[in-house]
DNA sequence: AATAAGCCCAACCGCTATCCG
DNA sequence: ACGGATAGCGGTTGGGCTTAT
């Protein structure tokens, strides 16, 4: 079994079904986890009631579905999500909304409910330290004007130590070309290894179907500094970028965020840099000046 | 070392959509 | 067409863990 944390259930509660038989409630216990990964193996899914019945466990169909889509399915990948799967995290639920489920489907391995919890407990706790609303279009140019950026230089830095071809050393003056996850994981070797962005567990390649016009400038006109272009060949979205941006400019585009927010907004301070952006830069935010308003 | 506060995430809840007899 | 069962979704909560004081 996967665990990332063992709970020790320490607070297990019960109660009666209609019919008088015992209904578990509260975190799952070794023996459950098992007995439903091997009725599952056996018989297969659905039918989740007479399932929770038949396996012999004391829970709702519900309880059990809920268990196995978000925790036992072997093909569930655990740990934080990459820059990667946050980059287009931000990409699809711009487009989407808080339609989980939906942008779970671009995630490979990845549950509602976790991104649902990502967005939840990260997205929304810098939204609030910045004092805008997690949906509103100033911070959704925050991230594409702050986020997106480091996200990709992230993903450059994590492409460049990942992929050995000669072709993707280029980190300065040349545009780096990758292509951005998609729903479809494509197994075995990149076909072209300088301009695909390898899965960052596995040997495989990721590739985005679509990424929309979020990497503008607020008025709409394209990003100087990056890029998204279709692939002729692989009918596969890219993204440019080009590196050594200055990140003053982006600042500039910002209503409510003066140019002078750079070196205010913390970004990639403390907060963001180990817990949400992963890197180590430290942006010094002055709280409490400039309050950003919507 | 003890306690409080905050974070994180698994699990639950209520609701809607879909399926099927 | 109808109604019950099932599946799926998004919102919320509870509690363990970590960090700060």
């Amino acid at each position: 079994m996967s665990c990332s944390k063992s709970r020790i259930p320490k607070s297990v509660s019960s109660s009666l079904y209609e019919d008088g038989t015992e209904l578990r409630r509260g975190p799952w216990t070794l023996e459950e986890d098992n007995l439903l990964i091997q009725y599952i193996t056996c018989h297969g899914e659905g039918r989740w009631n007479s399932l929770a019945k038949c396996a012999g466990l004391k829970r709702t169909g519900k309880s059990c579905r809920l268990r196995w889509l978000n925790y036992l399915k072997p093909d569930i990948k655990r740990g934080n999500l990459t820059p990667h799967e946050q980059l287009l995290i931000l990409e699809l639920h711009s487009k989407l909304g808080n339609r989980w489920s939906k942008i779970a489907q671009h995630l490979p391995g990845r549950t509602d409910n976790e991104i649902k919890n990502y967005w939840r407990t990260r997205v929304q706790k810098q939204a609030r330290q910045l004092k805008v609303d997690s949906n509103s279009k100033k911070f959704l140019e925050a991230i594409r004007m702050y986020w997106m950026p480091r996200l990709l230089e992230k993903m450059e830095q994590k492409n460049s130590s990942v992929i050995s071809s000669p072709s993707s050393s280029i980190s300065t003056l040349e545009t780096q070309k990758f292509i951005a996850p998609s729903p479809v994981l494509n197994q075995g070797p990149c076909p072209a290894p300088g301009n695909m962005i390898a899965h960052s567990d596995s040997n495989s390649c990721l590739e985005i179907p679509e990424i929309s016009g979020l990497l503008t400038h607020p008025g709409g006109q394209p990003c100087s500094k990056l890029s998204c272009s279709k692939s002729t060949q692989d009918d596969c979205y890219r993204v440019d970028m080009i590196p050594s941006y200055d990140m003053q400019e982006f600042s500039q585009d910002i209503p409510g965020l003066p140019g002078s927010h750079v070196a205010q907004v913390d970004w990639f301070g403390e907060d963001f840099g180990s817990t949400f952006w992963e890197t180590d830069d430290l942006w010094q935010f002055r709280k409490g000046e400039d309050q950003v308003g919507v």
